[in-house]
DNA sequence: ATGGTAGTTTGACTA
């Protein structure tokens, strides 16, 4: 079986129907999961994914902020969340093939501005989100995974636009970096982004903030496509849609791409 | 050290 995946921050699904449908359209992936739908589910607009053949989906949706999505052309079975951090925060979302291959969708927190446990609320949720990651997943010993979202961590040297200036940045500070690999040991997981494309320069995001965010490419890797040890040497073709930060009204986030042999 | 932009709950929150 060949699984196309991709996953893209969309921030305001109502907003960008438009962008999700063109990209499904072009690119044909089989599963798209998404993140910061910034709508309640009910609100999720739905009926052209279904025209474009995209039948199955479990969305989990919130008023204004957060939401996940998985949606999907091929069926989805034992739709599932965990509410990290119990605050009711809609960012993760897990569904299972019928090949018994599950997807875990996550939108890890952002932590704010200072990279302080004590100083900054923020940052310490995200740090309990991502221990709360790591404890559940040396629970469930998992296998036969794919893992995706937008983690908010950029954790290589070559993810970031300056390593050196980024290292007191919350995205890429140490702490943050040590616990997403603790993370990652814990599920097994490996980076199939990076294992197809280990070299260079490579980011999925680029702020705002910057007008001219395409000739300073201040840009950061923190969305991410992972897989457990189990299936990691299936993966292939990995690639990240970078024009997509040109688009009209574009999301911050550009998607990120990954296929499978399973 | 600061401010820059965008989206949503129209004003202050999030990123």
């Amino acid at each position: 079986m060949k699984l196309k995946i991709v996953t893209w921050n969309i921030n305001s699904i109502r907003l960008r129907e438009d962008h999700v449908c063109s990209l499904l359209a072009k690119y044909k992936p089989d599963i798209i999961c998404l993140q910061e739908l910034k709508a309640p589910t009910e609100s999720v607009p739905i009926s052209r994914l279904e025209e474009l053949g995209y039948k199955y989906r479990v969305i989990r949706g919130q008023k204004s902020y957060n939401g996940v999505a998985i949606i999907s052309r091929i069926p989805l079975s034992d739709a599932d969340y965990c509410d990290y951090c119990l605050k009711g925060d809609a960012r993760h979302v897990s569904a299972r093939l019928s090949n018994g291959v599950e997807i875990q969708n996550f939108y890890i927190p952002a932590g704010g501005d200072i990279p302080n446990r004590e100083e900054n609320k923020k940052f310490a949720h995200k740090l309990d989100f991502l221990n709360e990651m790591k404890i559940n997943f040396i629970k469930k010993r998992l296998s036969k995974t794919i893992l995706v979202g937008d983690l908010n961590i950029a954790p290589l040297e070559h993810d970031v636009w300056s390593h050196s200036q980024l290292l007191k940045v919350v995205s890429h500070t140490p702490i943050e970096i040590e616990a997403l690999q603790k993370v990652a040991e814990a599920g097994n997981f490996i980076d199939i982004t990076r294992k197809n494309i280990p070299d260079g320069l490579l980011y999925s995001w680029w702020s705002y903030r910057s007008p001219n965010w395409s000739m300073s490419n201040r840009g950061r890797r923190l969305d991410h496509i992972w897989a457990t040890s189990d299936i990691a040497m299936k993966a292939h073709s990995s690639f990240i849609l970078k024009e997509a930060r040109s688009w009209e009204r574009p999301s911050d986030h550009v998607p990120v791409f990954a296929e499978f042999n399973l």
